[in-house]
DNA sequence: AAGATCAATGCAATCGATTGCATGATTTTC
DNA sequence: GAAAATCATGCAATCGATTGCATTGATCTT
């Protein structure tokens, strides 16, 4: 047993096979160029000193870190996280790396660019909504054009790559759902907007009820940031209302499950008294009480494509000067939060 | 405006500031030995430049790469990326990049140490505790060391460092929350087992019946696997049964959650027919309906304080060569899944 | 005042992998 | 059969930062 064996270089490869580190090398990235008989030689010379290329050497060189940065508003919430799980996959699958970066200081732009001109990593997948990409884009560099795919709900920039989920057309889905099952007071907990902006989730709420020339009223679209204690909010605000809407479409999971349990202590039932349609299906939602009938966004899709997309741009199979945009579309999910209205079935009893 | 700028190099730092790029590299590394006036001269070209350190020069100079992996049995799952969460915080706080792994290929433990090979990472720290941390080290090479911290629940090898909770306190304190509520007849749902040894949770769940001389039956502890199905299933073992438990301890709250929901269907109700104790506090917990009793587990202070001992260990400010052991304990968090048992109810209204 | 000491800085080697160019060997072509 | 084309391989420069050693000039010692 050898005694401190450190890691071995691609001459300690050489060695072993009676080759250049430049056939070492050659028979590693462009075998064709290699006769067949070194070729066997330098891979068996591979196998016995258990050699790995040391990819900060070959980052120097090759000036490409063969790592993306994924930028999350908060790898706690299981929504984000699950995507991040198919980024790690997707990456891994094609010889990535996967650093994470969380939102820190107070120029989180300029920290995240930092990781390029450090060289660090080659390309950055933003799921942080949040983030001004323009400022990101011109701190990256003049020159230099940053890769960069973004993924999050409300449509950024029209310039970048985006993968996005079909959040208008979903929002006027679910309302349809409620309205086939002969809801017609249809309330909705809106998401944050975005500079003043807002959000697609609350127009395609609108515009499904205009759609179906039912009373868009003001006091039944409540204000939430899509964590489950502002859906507790819009609970209490639920309950106080002398006349109350019949069913409510959420703008996310988290919002309606606070929704439901907060509304449950008034002694008010779901799906009984009240239908609530989510967003997102989360992990949770199958499981919850009331199972949650929701608008199913393809998180593991979303991930994988985004990567997928940085990737082929960063390796240059996009030769297109124009941005990649993928829309993806959400399904519908039903469950047990959503019935019938009460007076839809008052109206079968009488028949 | 130039027309193409490259990230800038210390070459050209050096020449800005009119010093061998030597000297730049001291100022930025060791700033005592570097006289006043050079060392603003040399601060003001970084200025100008813009310069960063490139990170792939200067770990293969240095043979660090000031990043740490993290491996994680899912990253979906949101215990796990809460976790993850602190952790990234706290590296990005002390300049560590975190690369994050997921498991793919037939050999984790080879896949793993190829980032050490290869010089992508420093140091490891292991959410997993499927990972056999004894072949890893093996692969990492006979001469070095590999830094790893695990942290996750089964008490691991002895011989390495981790971050754990009081599992067996812990359990014992939960069923000790129920016998205190009145309950009696006490079932479990456990985790699964890692091989043969029977999980902690259980462990800690039977020596905590047995003081308390409780009877311990064994068709009130069901197997389940930590996910909301394998709670389900545990529920409808449980509608099945003609003599009940009052009270379940769940090994976590997914499982708890599952339970609940299942028994729900059975027409029973928590905690008005039995109560449920789970373990972690996940997000959901508090906002589940009833709101869930559970051992919370402290999983910002595991993440934080794993990552600052494999940090520790990386800069070598730990000199003991016995392992670091770090033992977190759990807090009893009472909300609305536990209530006094229906017989000590009855006990009390016929005093 | 001459040698010793010290502080500040530069020179050049080094980390490990890649690749353009040169070289020598072999095959093809007319 | 000689020139040309083709192939396999090695040489050496390169990527950018760090650091031991050498050099220079200034200050100190006795």
């Amino acid at each position: 047993m050898d005694t401190v064996r450190k890691t071995p270089t691609i001459q300690d490869v050489a060695r072993h096979a009676k080759v250049s580190a430049a056939t070492v090398s050659r028979v590693l990235s462009t075998p064709e160029k290699v006769s067949e008989a070194t070729r066997e030689r330098v891979h068996a010379a591979v196998q016995e000193t258990g050699y790995t290329v040391n990819q900060a050497a070959r980052s120097l060189r090759m000036q490409k870190a063969k790592t993306i940065l994924a930028a999350m508003p908060g790898i706690g919430n299981p929504f984000y996280s699950t995507i991040l799980d198919a980024v790690v996959n997707e990456a891994t699958r094609r010889g990535y790396g996967v650093l994470v970066a969380s939102r820190l200081g107070d120029d989180p732009a300029a920290w995240l660019a930092d990781y390029f001109h450090s060289n660090r990593a080659d390309g950055l997948l933003v799921f942080d909504g949040s983030l001004d990409t323009r400022r990101l884009h011109s701190i990256a560099g003049e020159g230099a054009v940053l890769p960069l795919v973004a993924a999050y709900d409300e449509l950024p920039d029209p310039q970048i790559n985006s993968v996005i989920t079909d959040n208008l057309q979903a929002a006027e889905r679910a309302v349809a759902h409620l309205y086939d099952l002969g809801h017609r007071r249809i309330g909705h907990i809106a998401g944050p907007s975005r500079n003043t902006f807002p959000s697609e989730r609350l127009v395609g709420f609108r515009k499904a009820l205009f759609d179906h020339h039912l009373e868009i009223r003001p006091e039944w679209i409540m204000q939430g940031d899509y964590t489950m204690p502002s859906g507790q909010a819009a609970g209490e605000a639920f309950a106080a209302m002398k006349d109350r809407p019949t069913a409510i479409f959420s703008a996310n999971d988290e919002m309606a499950i606070g929704f439901i349990s907060a509304i449950r202590r008034h002694g008010l039932d779901c799906p009984k008294d009240f239908s609530v349609i989510g967003f997102d299906d989360i992990a949770i939602s199958q499981n919850y009480a009331p199972a949650l009938t929701t608008m199913r966004q393809p998180r593991e899709l979303i991930g994988k494509i985004a990567t997928q997309t940085l990737i082929n741009l960063l390796e240059g199979n996009v030769r297109s000067s124009s941005p990649v945009r993928v829309v993806l579309s959400s399904e519908l999910v039903v469950r047990e939060s959503t019935a019938p209205s009460a007076p839809a079935i008052r109206a079968v009893g009488r028949h």
